[in-house]
DNA sequence: TATTAGCACTATCAGCTGATGAGTGCTAAT
DNA sequence: ATTAGCACTCATCAGCTGATAGTGCTAATA
């Protein structure tokens, strides 16, 4: 595992021109996919600006390190650092066209989708369907996620089916066992006891609550409210699986921009720790907005040849959860980042709705 | 879409000699994968036969359609028809190894699974793993499941929550809208109704009594019957998503076994279709037992490079669902057949315990 | 002084070559 | 009926070729 690299950030200062042959290239590279050649490039910058010229200016950006060749005599390709550093400087705030706009708003207004997973999951599909790429979305944490309603529904003499409903519409069901036989009567007495006393906060803060009256009242004699917290802690210990779902990994193997990424088998590997790619979409630091995270700039060193491009989605109050996309990084930064920033919005929006319907 | 082949039988009877060489050919292919040649069979057959002799057999086996070449000079490849007689002639009921009977047991019985769909992840999962394979698996329709228990809650005015149990453990959600504001006592009234009413039969048959109910008491006054038949009504329209995990998948792309496979993309394609996937798990007329397709038996053209070997499972009443590989048609089928049979019978038996814990 | 034309150098790629080897089919001998 | 022997076929591979596209350097130029 590679140190971990903040940011590539540039200190000098360059001058208009070689800035304008950098950007050059960068594009080149991103719409050909091919190293880019002097020649060519004098042709396609219109600066009136012959291939040597632009040879010495490749040779200086070179030396700064933005450019590098695969061997002599093969065109130059961008580094990390001239991404990062296209993606700061050049890329603006880029409209959708309306068409992509509406595509995305429809795709996630589809019918039957009042699971917050089931939109989650066709996002997702719909953002690796558009980018082209393997997209990665991680759910709401249950954790903090704020109690709407807990049920209890005894199904035998020692089954009851604990089902917790969250504000922002998830629906979490556990099957839990019980030596006493408890009536339904009686648990829907508990139910409506846990309710009422744990509304609208979060399953996190529910759970602490109920240990620390586990302790203090250790000698209740209260039935109901012992059978109550006893309950209660069975089913705020709904073990919070990591879920991530991941659309798109065929791209990565048949998509020709993949094609010169020296592993993709590393890449497939690890889309199967889930709990690592959840780890590495919610470690953000900034609150708002995309995150970009280009080559090496990643931490975990399968993703280092790749570009992700992410985004948290939220409910009015909270930021729920991120998803995003991973792809190569001469990927189409000027399209990719307003898709996943718009994506991200849309779904942020659904989700508010969905979740305005409460009372 | 080529003309659906049932199946390969054979016809004429082969002598003895001949069949061992044949079934030498296929198992040389399916350890090395790579044709086969006739001085290299001579010697591991260890029949004492030259070369030659083994030659003029293997003409007569091409002959027969059991053995074809890739190009003249390349050795002998088995045909579809050769691995179907193998299939059907020379494997016979093998024993797995205990260690391999542990380790599928084990799997299946790990912690926390108490709902069937983690239960069938898992399972898959593991398939995948054992054989290396791609692994199908087809989640009980919930249309022919049997009711154990059906609640409605109150969400807010406009929503009601409906949790739907079946008798094998599947839980289902679905939050429904209504216009009337309709009260959790009232919604319980109904959920005890339609619990007492529908016990014990079959969400299809349900539905179909829902229906009739509708049409034959169209004039009905009494409030409770008409909200619990149009709360029903809503409550068992679930749309009935075919759900199908698949497991496995990187397998395709970096198995050295599926890299002669000329379409690995057809394959990745078929599996983005789940209905259809679901549609070939589940079409089997015969009721028991570990069914094979070979090649062109398979009806979907994408699959008919392949072997696809599956079984079903079920609780003690019911064939639920089916579990399978998708393979190479060079498959090690002394192991991959009693490895699926194996795994479907414990998936059966679990299942089965799961759901004996009902009153 | 910045730019450019010219030239030598180099890596890659497609296409060709001949050698090699694995495998077959046929025929004649056993 | 089996087998040894031989001619033949074909795929593969290493090595060579010329064409191509790129560079770096130097000297001439505006």
């Amino acid at each position: 595992m590679s140190k971990t690299v903040q940011r590539l950030e540039t200190k000098e200062s360059i001058d208009e021109r070689t800035q304008r042959v950098l950007r050059g290239i960068i594009e080149g590279y991103i719409t050909s996919n091919e190293p880019v050649g002097s020649r060519s490039l004098s042709k396609t910058l219109e600066m009136g600006l012959s291939p040597a010229t632009i040879r010495n200016i490749m040779s200086d950006l070179s030396d700064m390190g933005f450019l590098m060749q695969l061997h002599t005599s093969a065109g130059r390709i961008p580094t990390d650092k001239a991404y990062r550093f296209y993606v700061d400087q050049v890329v603006v705030a880029n409209q959708l066209t309306r068409k992509l706009q509406k595509r995305i708003q429809e795709a996630t207004q589809e019918g039957g989708m009042n699971q917050v997973e089931d939109l989650l999951i066709s996002t997702t599909r719909l953002l690796a369907g558009l980018t082209q790429f393997v997209c990665l979305t991680s759910s709401p944490r249950v954790e903090t996620s704020i109690l709407r309603r807990i049920e209890f529904i005894r199904l035998s003499s020692q089954q009851i089916l604990v089902v917790l409903v969250t504000r922002n519409g998830q629906v979490r069901n556990k099957i839990i066992a019980t030596t006493e036989d408890l009536s339904q009567d009686f648990l829907n007495t508990v139910s409506s006891f846990l309710n009422e006393q744990f509304h609208n906060r979060s399953l996190h803060k529910i759970r602490q609550q109920i240990l620390e009256s586990m302790v203090e009242d250790k000698e209740r004699y209260d039935r109901l409210l012992a059978q109550a917290v006893r309950l209660g802690k069975k089913a705020f210990e709904l073990e919070v699986a990591p879920e991530v779902y991941i659309e798109g990994q065929h791209n990565l193997i048949f998509s020709e921009r993949f094609k010169n990424l020296n592993s993709a088998r590393g890449l497939m590997d690890a889309f199967e720790h889930k709990s690592m790619i959840m780890h590495l979409l919610d470690s953000t630091v900034e609150a708002d907005g995309i995150q970009i995270y280009i080559g090496i700039e990643n931490e975990l060193e399968s993703f280092q040849d790749c570009t992700m491009v992410k985004a948290q989605y939220s409910d009015q109050n909270n930021i729920l959860g991120t998803i995003g996309v991973i792809g190569p990084t001469n990927m189409d930064y000027q399209i990719v980042i307003p898709v996943v920033d718009f994506t991200a919005r849309i779904l942020s929006q659904t989700i508010t709705q969905q979740s305005s319907f409460c009372d």
